[in-house]
DNA sequence: GTTCTAACA
DNA sequence: TGTTAGAA
């Protein structure tokens, strides 16, 4: 199918699929006239895609974990064990992250509820 | 009409 | 990322 298709029946952009390819996560083949040629397999990399950027993670992993993924009975699994390192390592770089927006939140929390002291 | 690349708002 | 110009 043409990437037209592709983002019609994915819900992404054409503009972002390009993207997609740019950053190795997609290989469609070339016709002749130049258009991509996307396969139907591509339509479930696409949503695959979308999890795990949603997941947090960046086009480069993900480039390196898709091949690996497997559907799972509840769900994508990591059919690599090899990437259950790499994986884990998002996982608590994430977990890092959320930890310092909460003391930003706290702060500012507290900031806010702070009544300006009173002249006298 | 659809897609391509490149570049800009 | 969206959008657009100009070409195929």
């Amino acid at each position: 199918m043409r990437i037209g298709e592709l983002s019609r029946r994915s819900g992404v952009s054409s503009r972002a699929l390009r993207y997609y390819e740019e950053q190795r996560l997609l290989r469609p083949v070339r016709r002749p006239s130049g258009y991509r040629e996307f396969s139907e397999d591509d339509l479930d990399s696409v949503r695959r895609i979308r999890l795990l950027l949603a997941a947090g993670l960046g086009t480069a992993m993900i480039a390196e974990i898709l091949p690996c993924m497997v559907e799972g009975n509840e769900g994508l699994a990591a059919g690599c064990p090899e990437l259950l390192d790499a994986l884990g390592g998002e996982h608590d770089r994430i977990a890092a992250s959320i930890a310092e927006l909460e003391s930003a939140r706290t702060l500012l929390a507290r900031i806010i509820a702070t009544p300006v002291p009173t002249p006298g």
